[in-house]
RNA sequence: GGGCCGUUAGCUCAGUUGGCAGAGCAGCUGACUCUUAAUCAGCGGGUCGGAGGUUCGAAUCCUCCACGGCUCACCA
């Protein structure tokens, strides 16, 4: 950062004569006693005369995020993460400190501490007695009013963009409080947090292309993992009963306002239930972090209310698509589905087959209407590799994908936990990479020998984390819910 | 990767038909001891994203490039 100017200059100016005056505004000590929303919180009931007459003293520390000087008094508001308090310095109580204040810029990081009294506008502010430098900004900040508008900035430099606005501090400090929401709802259901590889050898568990790495030392690449599916379903071979993970999943594809390629994924399963208790589980998980985040089932997101209320409808996949007017033979016919989705301008790849298609067809026809929450469930086996067959009808598996705001948020199904069948769907992935199928799963032995000691019936379920904090904090990008999304160098 | 749009002072933005580069905030100097977008007076601040081209003359028109946004493709 060679960059430079006036405004950066006079800084640096200030900072030398500060320490030609001997103080060093990146050495100060200071341990403030109270934080400003603590302090309007705590006296927000006690009116000026009583304020006066307790004569209260406290200590705060912050940023300097505005200055009013009059020659011989000067008002400012120090910001801190709880939010912004006012300071009055007055030249008659800081004596010879008062002319430190033509050093101090918006930007400096300062601790202070004074008496709490009340402005003529009734407005909490503290009576600078003393204050220390702790650290002088000498960069300036966006201004006040207009705030730092430009998107490019705003991700680059995420630090100024969480400095100057407040809503998306909001933001990333509610993602904070989901993810614990959610591990309180799973750890108070039994439920144990574990940490299984990022890094793969073999990258299984969805189906999507992969970053590659290399270990030096072990002279073999590995692969970012893509989700940690088959290592969780591993330590339910194990006699673990209810495990989840929830951590970052990675996959090389392309960037856009639902994708990063780094994301984070809620994963977890229980032994002895199936995808139908997974419907009402996830119901009651929603309900919870809603409730508990912004306090209401009925969420704010765009142009749409979307309520949240349980229960939510479950709608078989194929049922779906009759509802939306796909015809029956379409439904029936791999070469009348083929027909049909090419007569509706809907780009279908040489090989695939009916499954694919109409999987092709539901994505461009169903979902975008999918905007309140609904369960579609039953995908064909062909789909879905990792899940359990239908009883009544082996080419449907028992699964559900939770569609929400026209996005697909999580993907569950009842495990497949009969080795044979699981070997035998691997293979069909392999046929199909070798055909050109660049995001066909890969074959896993060890996860089939893990099956053939034997894993318990099971439920599993992914809850895609950014979206679901897109939905509750009304983001329409990803990457307003992602501290530092991902951008081509500068 | 394709299409459309954008890039001007630290920030937010104007900039007419191609004819001297502008404002507000921020900054600097001065005045002011209850302001809060403080006020008043004055001052400084620009590689108009980059490189070419057309033209007497380009922030403005043309070409290429970079970055970003939206969108399509891709992505269960």
């Amino acid at each position: 950062m060679e960059d430079t100017n006036d405004l950066i200059e006079q800084r640096f100016k200030k900072l030398s004569d500060l320490r030609n005056s001997h103080i060093d505004p990146y050495n100060g000590r200071f341990n403030p006693d109270s934080q400003a929303a603590e302090l309007h919180e705590k006296y927000k009931d006690v009116g000026k005369e009583a304020l006066e007459s307790h004569n209260i003293n406290t200590s705060v520390a912050g940023r300097i995020v505005a200055m009013r000087d009059f020659g011989k008094a000067s008002f400012a508001h120090v910001q801190d993460t709880s939010g912004k308090i006012q300071l009055y310095l007055k030249k008659d109580i800081l004596n010879d400190k008062f002319d430190l204040i033509k050093k101090l810029d918006i930007g400096d990081i300062v601790g202070v501490n004074g008496r709490l009294f009340r402005t003529k506008t009734n407005e909490l502010t503290i009576e600078v007695r003393d204050f220390v430098f702790l650290s002088k900004s000498l960069r300036p900040l966006p201004e006040k009013w207009h705030g730092l508008k430009d998107i490019e900035t705003r991700y680059r430099q995420r630090y100024v963009d969480l400095i100057v606005n407040p809503n998306v501090k909001d933001v990333f400090t509610k993602r904070g409080i989901i993810i614990k929401a959610i591990r309180d709802f799973l750890e108070s259901h039994g439920f144990i947090e574990v940490e299984t590889p990022m890094m793969h050898q073999i990258p299984g568990g969805a189906a999507a292309k992969p970053f590659k790495t290399h270990h030096i030392a072990l002279g073999i690449d590995l692969y970012l993992r893509i989700a940690p599916e088959l290592y969780l379903k591993r330590l339910l071979v194990g006699g673990y009963e209810r495990v989840f993970e929830l951590n970052k999943n990675f996959r090389n594809e392309g960037i856009s306002t639902k994708h990063n390629p780094e994301f984070t994924m809620l994963e977890f399963y229980m032994a002895y239930k199936d995808y139908n208790f997974l419907m009402s589980f996830t119901e009651e998980i929603f309900s919870h972090v809603a409730s508990r985040v912004i306090g209401t089932l009925k969420v704010p997101y765009g142009d749409a209310i979307i309520d949240l209320t349980p229960p939510w409808p479950r709608v078989p996949m194929l049922d779906a698509m009759r509802q939306k007017g796909v015809p029956e033979e379409a439904i029936t016919d791999p070469l009348k589905a083929r027909q049909w989705a090419e007569s509706k301008k809907i780009d279908i790849d040489k090989g695939a087959s009916h499954a694919k298609v109409l999987d092709e067809i539901f994505k461009e026809f169903v979902e975008p209407d999918l905007v309140q929450p609904v369960f579609i469930i039953d995908y064909p086996v062909e789909l879905s590799p990792l899940a359990k067959r239908k009883p009544d009808n082996p080419e449907l598996v028992e699964r559900f994908e939770l569609f929400v705001a026209a996005r697909e948020i999580a993907n569950a199904f009842s495990e497949l936990n009969d080795p044979v069948d699981q070997k035998e769907r691997f293979l069909k992935q392999v046929e199909a990479k070798t055909k050109g199928d660049e995001e066909a799963h890969w074959m896993d032995e060890d996860f089939v020998r893990a099956l053939e000691y034997g894993m318990p019936p099971a439920a599993g379920e992914g809850i895609g984390i950014d979206r679901l904090v897109m939905l509750l904090t009304n983001s329409q990008s990803i990457r307003d819910v992602i501290l530092f999304p991902q951008l081509k160098p500068e």
